[in-house]
DNA sequence: CATGAATGAGGTTTCATTCAT
DNA sequence: AATGAATGAAACCTCATTCAT
């Protein structure tokens, strides 16, 4: 027998973000995935129990990446500016450089019908973790997990989406807003 | 008749509102909106040119809902404190009254073909000269415009978004970011 | 708006019962149905729901026809003999002049999916009257009316499908299995 | 191997038959049937040329059991009483015992696609030679073969498949059905 | 022998839109 | 202005079968 091929799975992924991106998720039907991976329509049905399945693993795949990166990069013994700088330029570059993946999630998690039955995006647990350590040594000051994550991802995201394409002027916003943050959120 | 209309095609745009909460895009066709607003589906025609401008005609409608709010509440009169108070609950309690309203929009920004010949959302020129009102008064520190509404509407977005529906906390959370964003955007 | 039309939905019943006849259950496409009556595919769900309604609508249609007509040739002032001669010669005439719709509600009343939600087909109260009134004036034996039905339809049924095709032998076996059920029937 | 084999064999049998009674001919596609055996969908093609053949090859394992059981089961020194009852009985409790093999063949004898190169159902030679000893006795009515058997065999389907499950009332109707055709039959 | 992957063809159904009244 | 009928196109998905291992 033949083995599942991974450049096939692969290739279904891609094409899901390009025509999702593209063309949005009415618009993205299984034979147009199909044509673009290059492959039979039927043969999406051995990677994915169907449509629906299929969005939401390529969701959750992804969904969580950007955390994934964060994390790395983050530590324990950065000062207070550094951990908010870092947290938000990686947030930052992350949406630069993947402008499809991460219009993708942002779709995903707007549209109600897709989301049922997946779980809502939560920042892993770790990185809550970090934040505790901060609070405790007095440089986090004291607000609601809610209102930190808020805080550090949904300005950033609006400056992201916004973003003008003239580097210089968005350098500047994202540096003005980094000192923003870091004044809002530390002691 | 003028009135009927009216009355009709006011309920085109309840059903569309109704079923792209229920149902998402896809899942919203036309002649379930028909069935809905209890009309024929070739009279949804009369009203619309077909399906596309029909729906940007009803994101447009929605999309500066909000802002007009807004604008209605704030004076120049108020202090930055007070200012940023009344931005952020009008906001909160905006979504968390039209959460179907707000949804369709959201989601309508976020789909690419969707919005193509849709202006993309700007906040309102006067509600950014109240602004520059409040920074010439050193009042507000002077940040890019960008960034303050950023800051004003995107984490609100987030806390209304993953509301417990507990309002006790609901309540704690919104008041506490009022702090900070009170704290940080004011000399 | 134009009117639906009588005989679109005739010359879908008549595709239908045409392909069930050649084809069987599994063989009966929508789309052949469709092609054969000379209409789009869509066109068929406006006349039925979907598939298995539409079925189920033709089968019923079909499925007591020949309980009427019986019924208009039989009344209670026929003797014995003639009661059932009548019936029997009625019910293979009807099976050998509508081959087509008969196999189509032999096959229908064999299958078990499609006869969920259906009733299973029931002798009309009004023929059962007739048979209690010959019991009852004591020129038909009074046996249970299931095993009474039984005696009339199903032994013809066997010789109908059966039936070899010549004329003279088909004649000879029918006169036979008539006087044989006479005898066991009548008093 | 041998026994292998015939195990795989069997299990593919049993799920066609299971599932053509559960969800009827459509509704039983090769890979339900090769996932319900435990086994690929190829591998069901090592044993069968094609779904065709294997749907008759079945139908005709099926079709004759019964009459096999009726022939162990009838000799001829039986009364003429005891011949009927016993090929009624065996008959009726041959339907009960297998509804499912049952309800198999009655589907494929009314399906003329399947049919299609199938030999039609007859009564083996060996049961003709038992009626035509008793009619030479003088014990059976001298009626054409065809008569007979549609007497012995219909009738009794008949109720089978209208059983209502209430072993009393069933045992009755069936009781009674046996003196009936012992009295049409028997001289 | 046995398999899971792969697929072209076709299944049922819904779509946005137009037609005829 | 308003409608239900009508439809070509396309949606999702399954089918019987073959392929490559």
């Amino acid at each position: 027998m033949r083995t599942k091929d991974d450049e096939k799975q692969k290739s279904i992924k891609n094409a899901v973000i390009k025509l999702i991106l593209e063309r949005g998720f009415h618009g993205t039907s299984i034979s147009k995935i199909a044509k673009l991976a290059g492959i039979s329509p039927a043969t999406v049905y051995i990677y994915y129990e169907n449509k629906e399945e299929m969005m939401r693993d390529i969701y959750e795949e992804y969904a969580y990446e950007v955390f994934e990166i964060i994390q790395k990069r983050v530590t324990s013994n950065l000062t207070g500016e550094q951990l908010i700088e870092i947290i938000l330029y990686e947030y930052y570059y992350y949406i630069m450089r993947n402008r499809e993946t991460f219009h993708f999630t942002e779709q995903f998690s707007n549209c109600p019908s897709l989301q049922k039955g997946c779980n809502t995006l939560k920042v892993p647990t770790s990185l809550n973790n970090i934040l505790s350590s901060y609070k405790e040594r007095g440089i986090l000051i004291d607000y609601k997990n809610e209102n930190i994550w808020a805080l550090l991802i949904y300005p950033i995201k609006a400056i992201a989406l916004n973003s003008t394409g003239y580097e210089i002027s968005d350098k500047a916003i994202l540096r003005e807003m980094v000192t923003i943050i870091q004044n809002s959120l530390l002691l």
